[in-house]
DNA sequence: GCCGTTTTCGGCCCGACTGTTTTCAGTCG
């Protein structure tokens, strides 16, 4: 039982009372509790054996006493109750965007649903109309929510899948007799999403290696097993799973199969037209003609041999890579980014004070970071008053006269409203060193008006980076509608940064439009949007998704220097950018 | 359910958007 365990237990008794209809700070206040154990650094046993439980913040006797409960017993008396009375499939129901508690208590109540079956199946009856808040529209949204979950069931987003590798990797490496243990398929190739993990290792030996495989803590079901393969299912999280397949081979041939199964099929496609003009085959056992083998032990040797330049897994899409006479040597990576313009303390939403991740932007190598807190209309995110926000500047400056070795940028994530003004006057953007503008109300609106703000934002001189540009969150909310060729060539005009968000829920610009910018010749910025000093290492998503562009290191602004930065500051507040003619 | 140098009872976190119930409830961040 992990903190996580028990922070979603707590999560969901809060859930299932909310659809009861009780009192709203009762579920507040199992809800803190979720979230006050989601962030504890220690492990829960330990300080329930210190008893020092209820001296957390927001934990009171009773919570103590249901925690106790819950590490001893593996169960929750209140949570057994709560689902004799309340049907548990109204839990699913909360991912559909537009049903919040009170929307699926009534549609269980009034219209019998228990289930997103039900609720399908009310959908194509038309049995939802007449049900008080049920307008057409609203039916609308609720199908098109049904439709969106339906469309990312059995995805992963690419952090988990990150996560979720690397427990594998470092399970499988004690295993006896295994040598190394490699990513492949679409994790190697740094997509959004996969629908499963292929993991190769080598070893001489596989059999032993596949049944201890199988037997790894964690496992939840094993779904086949052959002499050097194995295929299982995974939790990833509550209620998510996905398949992990692990193959053995002998070093010989490594090269061969990690190039094989890291695809993706149409890249490989071309690679085996390559060998056939030569009379060759091409297989996960090597690059062969008749029984001599060419090449099998490295991916550089095979790619060498058919006279292409070896291409970098997060390029292997079949988009003209393998017509390249040289891959660029400085496509962009993180030992090359030199800071982080994006990130939040506990000024607003964060979790760690300004020194501390200025001080961990320090230890991973960075020149300078962008304090970025929240704006005041985000009220929830503890958004700045601008006379706090100056105080704010006040503290970063002094804690910047203490710190050596990093250099700390006051800034802003201002909201752009919805009437496309920023959330803070032109006089106070003026004081900091670098503004970020982001969307995050009314995302609901159409292309139009969506591109409009967003233009609008640009065309500020103080603005110098749109946050997170479409709004999305992989496998939660669809993108906003968003001309992006228009933001693209505008971002070149005003000399305005398009965020790629590294945060791997978001990872947004996405690849293909970032791929868009850098054709713009638009500046693009990889930021973490970092809440706590652990999210910096969420970069690594980010510069995947930009190789994915082909983005190099000129194309990023966060791979260069302070002082350059600062120019990009400089210089677009001395051309004061106005909107392009009309017409 | 939690919490307290105003309180052991009576407060708890805010603001905007959307659709629709036409004066506001529900959802979202």
């Amino acid at each position: 039982m992990t903190n996580a365990d028990v922070a979603r237990a707590f999560n969901e008794i809060a859930n299932l009372l909310e659809f009861k209809g009780e009192d709203a700070f009762r579920i507040g206040a199992y809800r803190r509790v979720a979230r006050t154990v989601a962030e504890l650094q220690d492990d829960l046993k330990t300080v329930t054996d210190r008893g020092e439980l209820a001296t957390l913040p927001g934990i009171g006797d009773a919570s103590a006493d249901r925690i106790q409960e819950l590490l001893t017993t593996g169960r929750l008396a209140l949570r057994a109750e709560l689902a004799a009375e309340v049907p548990e499939g109204l839990l699913r129901l909360l991912d559909v965007p537009t049903l919040g508690p009170k929307k699926i208590a009534l549609l269980w109540r009034e219209r019998g649903i228990r289930s997103m079956e039900d609720l399908k199946a009310a959908i194509d009856n038309g049995t939802l109309a007449g049900l008080k808040g049920f307008g057409a529209k609203s039916i609308e949204h609720v199908q098109r929510g049904v439709e969106f979950l339906e469309h990312s069931a059995g995805l992963t987003r690419l952090g988990d899948a990150w996560r979720v590798s690397t427990q594998i990797r470092e399970a499988v490496l004690t295993l006896p007799g295994v040598q190394h243990v490699a990513r492949s398929g679409a994790l190697r190739r740094g997509c959004e999403t996969v629908r499963g993990l292929d993991m190769l290792c080598v070893a001489e030996d596989p059999a032993p290696v596949i049944r201890q495989f199988v037997k790894l803590p964690g496992i939840k079901q094993v779904l086949a097993v052959g002499n050097s393969w194995g295929s299982v299912m995974v939790d990833v999280y509550s209620g998510h799973s996905m398949q992990v397949a692990l193959r053995v081979v002998p070093e010989k041939t490594f090269g061969a199969a990690w190039q094989y199964f890291t695809g993706n099929g149409a890249h490989n496609s071309r690679l085996r037209e390559l060998a056939a003009r030569r009379g060759w085959t091409l297989s996960e056992h090597g690059l062969i003609s008749g029984k001599r083998v060419i090449a099998a032990r490295t991916e550089e040797e095979i790619y060498s041999e058919l006279n292409v330049p070896w291409i970098p897994p997060e390029m292997r899409e079949d988009n003209g890579e393998l017509s390249l006479d040289e891959v660029p040597a400085d496509l962009v990576s993180v030992e090359r980014m030199r800071g982080d313009m994006h990130m939040h303390t506990v000024a607003s939403d964060g979790r760690n004070t300004i020194e501390e991740m200025a001080v961990a932007a320090r230890e991973r190598g960075y020149q300078y970071v962008c304090i970025t807190e929240h704006s005041q209309s985000s009220a929830i995110a503890g958004g700045l008053k601008p006379e706090r926000l100056l105080q704010h500047v006040a503290e970063i400056r002094a804690v910047q006269k203490q710190l050596e070795g990093i250099i700390i940028f006051a800034g802003t994530e201002v909201d752009i409203l919805s009437d496309a003004s920023l959330d803070y006057p032109d006089e106070l953007l003026a004081q900091l060193d670098f503004v970020v503008a982001s969307i995050h109300f009314g995302l609901g609106y159409d292309m139009e008006s969506n591109t409009r703000r967003t233009l609008a934002a640009m065309h500020n001189p103080f603005v110098n980076c749109i946050g997170h540009p479409t709004g999305r969150l992989i496998n939660e909310r669809d993108s906003i509608p968003l001309d992006i060729n228009a933001v693209c060539r505008e971002a070149v005009r005003t000399g305005t940064a398009l965020e790629i968000n590294a945060n791997y829920y978001r990872l947004d610009l996405r690849d293909q439009h970032a791929r868009v910018a850098r054709d713009h010749g638009a500046s693009l910025i990889i930021n973490t949007d970092a809440h706590a000093v652990e999210q910096l290492d969420q970069m690594h998503f980010g510069v995947l998704t930009a190789r994915r562009a082909w983005l190099r290191d000129h194309d990023v602004l966060n791979t260069r220097t302070a002082k350059e930065v600062g120019h990009f500051v400089a210089l677009k507040r001395m051309k004061r950018p106005q909107p392009a003619a009309a017409g």
